[in-house]
DNA sequence: GTTAGCACTCTGCCAGTGAGAGTGCTAACC
DNA sequence: GGTTAGCACTCTCACTGGCAGAGTGCTAAC
C-alpha cells in the first residue's frame, strides 16, 4: 500500500538519486547507519526529514537500502552500491602526489619486484588490502632458453620471455650432459621457438618432435628435446600476493565481529577463491567490480573486490586490485587501481 | 613473610617443576588461567589443592607465573615460558605423516617456489603463522652471468648462483650493444668471477677494473664492465613471506582484544621489525626462540617467534620460522620448524 | 506533495545482583 | 614440618530491569 512504490528496476528521480548518494557518502565515512535527521543536517537537501524519510522508504522498497532494525538508520545494500557504481559514480582522479608515489614505487628492476611493489603501493595509498595475481608461468611467451650445468645430471633451465619475464627450473636428467651438448641443445631449442610462442605450445612442439622418428637416431637431438621437455614442464600455478590484510581490522564492522573476521581471514589465507576470482577478471580483460555477495568470495557478502588486468604489450599477464569492506570509497579506489595497472603495464611493456 | 620464598634464580625442586609444566600444558591448550583445583583434577600430582596453591605462590614469587586478578588462576609469564623452554622442554619429533607432508611440500622446481611452499606447509602443520626470510639478492654467490638483449639499449642480466638460485635484472644502458658484444661481455665477466664470489664482491672487482686505466682504451672491455656494474647493482632487499596470519584470530586472547589484534597486524603488515628479527637469527646461524617481550616485535609481549636459518651447502641463505601467540605448543613447533629448515636446506643444497 | 507531530520500537548503556571460581590464611593433622 | 581441610574474602562474569536516545512510520494539517 506504499504511496509511491516504484518498480525495482525503474528509473530513480534526481532527488532520490541525490539522497542515495548522500546515504552512501555518509555511510562510507562514518560506518554507522544514517537516519533522515542526519541527512538533512549534513547535506543541504532543501526538504524536511519527513520527506527524506518517505524517499528512504522508497529506496528501501526498491532494494537499494536496508534497515538493520526498526529504529536504526539506513544502510546501502549490495544492490544500492551496485546502482551507485553503475550510474552515480563520479571518479576522483588520483592526486598528483599519489600518481608520483605509484610511479616511483614501481621502479623495481625485474618483474617479480615490480609486482610486489605494485601491491605495496596500492595498499599504502588505498588503505585497503591490495592483491596481485602473478603471471601464470606456463603462459610465458618464451623468446629464449638457456641451460646452466650444475652437476652431471642436474641442469638449471632458464626461460626468458617478453617484458623481461624470467622463469627458472631445476631439471634432473637421467643421462649425463656435457657442457658442449648443453650449448647445442639450447641452440637447437632456440631455433624451434623462433617466432615466440608460449611455454605450453613450445612444450607441445617439443613433445611432437620427440615422437617423430628422427629423434630416435640422433642422440644429441634426443637429449636436447628431453631437456626441453623437462624445462617446459612447469606445474607451478599463478600466485596471489596479498598486502595489508590487516586493514580490515580498521573497519569497525569487521573489528567488532570476530566470527566474520575469522571467516574472512580464513578465505584470505586459503587464497584459491580469490585466485579464481582474479583469474576471471584476467580472462575478462577489463576492470571488474564485485560488490559484496556478487563475488562468491565472501559468503557473508561484506567485502568488495575491485580488480583490473595488467599486461605487457598486448598480452594480459595478470590482475591487480584492491579488496576491502563493501563500504569502500569506490570513487577514489577505482581510479587508483586503474592507474596502478596502467603504470605497471607500461613498466612491463616497454622492454 | 612467605614461608618458603626462594631466590628468583634458584633451582626449583622437582615437584615445582612438574607443577609449572602442568600449568603451561594446561594453559597452552585451554587458554584460560588455571587454578589449583583444576591442576589436581587433571594431573595426578598426589597432593591436595592447598599444597598446590602454596607451590603456585612460590612460582609466582619466582616470577614464573602471574595472576590476572585475585580470584583467577595462574598464567605463565614470559620468564615462565623461558624457564620451561630452557630446562623442561621435551621435544616431540614430528610424526611420520608430518615429515612426509613437509618433504612432499618442498618439491618445487626452483628456489622461490620452494620457499613459498616451506611457509605454506609450516603454516598448515603448525596452525600458526609461518615466516620465511628470503635470501638477500646481493649476497648471491654468482657462478655465471648471462645477458639477453631486449632492445638496443635494454639488456636483461641473469645472475646464476649456487643451489640453483637465479637473479634477474633489467639493465638500461646508455650505449648500443650488439649481440656479439653481449656474448663477449658475458665471457669476459664470467672469467672475472671464476672461483665464485658474492655479488657485492663481484661488483667491487668490476668497479675496480673500471677505474683501472686499461678500460679507458678498450671499448669492448669498457662496455662489458659497465654492463657488469649495472647488472650487479641490486638494491632489492630480502623479503619476508608471511603465510597464515589469520591463525591469530583462532587464539581467544587475540580475538577478544581488537586493539591488540590491530597492533599485531599492523606490525605484520609493515614487516620491517620482523625482518630485522629474522635477520638476527640468520646472522646467529642457529635456531632462536623469542618469547613474548624478548623480541621487540610486539610491544605487548604476547607473541613468540621460533626461527632457524636455512642454508645451501655451507652458506646460510635466510630464515624460516613460526610466529604465534606466546601460549604456543613449543614442544611440537620447535621440532617442526627444525625439520622444515633441514629439508629445505637439503633441497637447496643438493644441486 | 510536503511537513509537523506523535506513538512506537529497538538498541545501548548503566547499575545492581548473585553465582562461581580461586585465592590466601589459619588451625588442625600425621 | 610439611600437608591438608575449612573458611572468609575478592574479583569476574552473566544476567536483569530500567532508561535515554535515535529513528521510524503513520496521520492529519498545510
Amino acid at each position: 500500500m506504499a504511496r509511491r512504490m516504484r518498480p525495482t528496476s525503474g528509473p530513480l528521480d534526481p532527488r532520490a538519486k541525490a539522497i542515495l548518494q548522500a546515504v552512501i557518502d555518509d555511510y562510507v565515512t562514518t560506518a554507522s547507519p544514517v537516519g533522515s535527521q542526519a541527512l538533512v543536517e549534513r547535506y543541504s537537501l532543501g526538504v524536511s526529514s519527513a520527506t527524506v524519510r518517505a524517499i528512504l522508504a522508497d529506496l528501501e522498497a526498491a532494494g537499494l537500502l536496508s534497515h538493520p532494525h526498526t529504529s536504526a538508520g539506513r544502510v546501502p545494500t549490495d544492490l544500492g552500491y551496485r546502482f551507485f557504481v553503475d550510474t552515480l559514480l563520479q571518479l576522483k582522479e588520483p592526486g598528483a602526489n599519489d600518481k608520483k608515489l605509484i610511479q616511483q614505487g614501481l621502479a623495481g628492476s625485474n618483474v617479480e619486484e615490480r609486482l610486489g611493489e605494485a601491491s605495496k603501493v596500492l595498499y599504502q595509498l588505498s588503505h585497503h588490502a591490495a592483491v596481485v595475481l602473478t603471471p601464470r608461468p606456463s603462459a610465458l611467451v618464451v623468446t629464449k632458453i638457456e641451460f646452466v650445468r650444475l652437476r652431471d645430471d642436474r641442469v638449471l633451465a632458464i626461460l626468458i620471455g617478453h617484458g623481461g619475464q624470467v622463469q627458472n627450473k631445476l631439471v634432473a636428467v637421467d643421462f649425463a650432459v656435457s657442457p658442449e651438448e648443453l650449448v647445442q641443445a639450447a641452440n637447437y631449442l632456440n631455433e624451434l621457438l623462433r617466432q615466440g610462442v608460449n611455454i605450453e605450445d613450445v612444450r607441445g612442439r617439443i613433445l611432437n618432435e620427440l615422437d617423430a622418428e628422427r629423434a630416435q637416431y640422433d642422440v644429441l637431438t634426443s637429449k636436447a628435446l628431453k631437456l626441453g621437455a623437462a624445462a617446459t614442464d612447469l606445474s607451478a600455478p599463478e600466485r596471489v600476493l596479498i598486502e595489508g590484510a590487516g586493514t580490515f581490522l580498521e573497519a569497525p564492522e569487521f573489528a567488532e565481529d570476530v566470527k566474520r573476521m575469522r571467516t574472512l581471514f580464513k578465505a584470505l589465507d586459503e587464497k584459491h577463491k580469490l585466485l579464481t576470482l582474479l583469474d576471471r577478471v584476467q580472462r575478462g580483460r577489463e576492470m571488474q567490480i564485485f560488490i559484496g555477495a556478487e563475488s562468491e568470495f565472501s559468503s557473508q557478502g561484506d567485502v568488495s573486490v575491485i580488480a583490473t588486468p595488467y599486461a605487457s604489450g598486448d598480452t594480459v599477464l595478470g590482475t591487480v586490485g584492491v579488496i576491502g569492506p563493501t563500504r569502500m570509497d569506490y570513487q577514489r579506489i577505482i581510479p587508483l587501481v586503474n592507474f596502478t595497472a596502467q603504470v605497471l603495464s607500461k613498466a612491463l611493456g616497454e622492454e
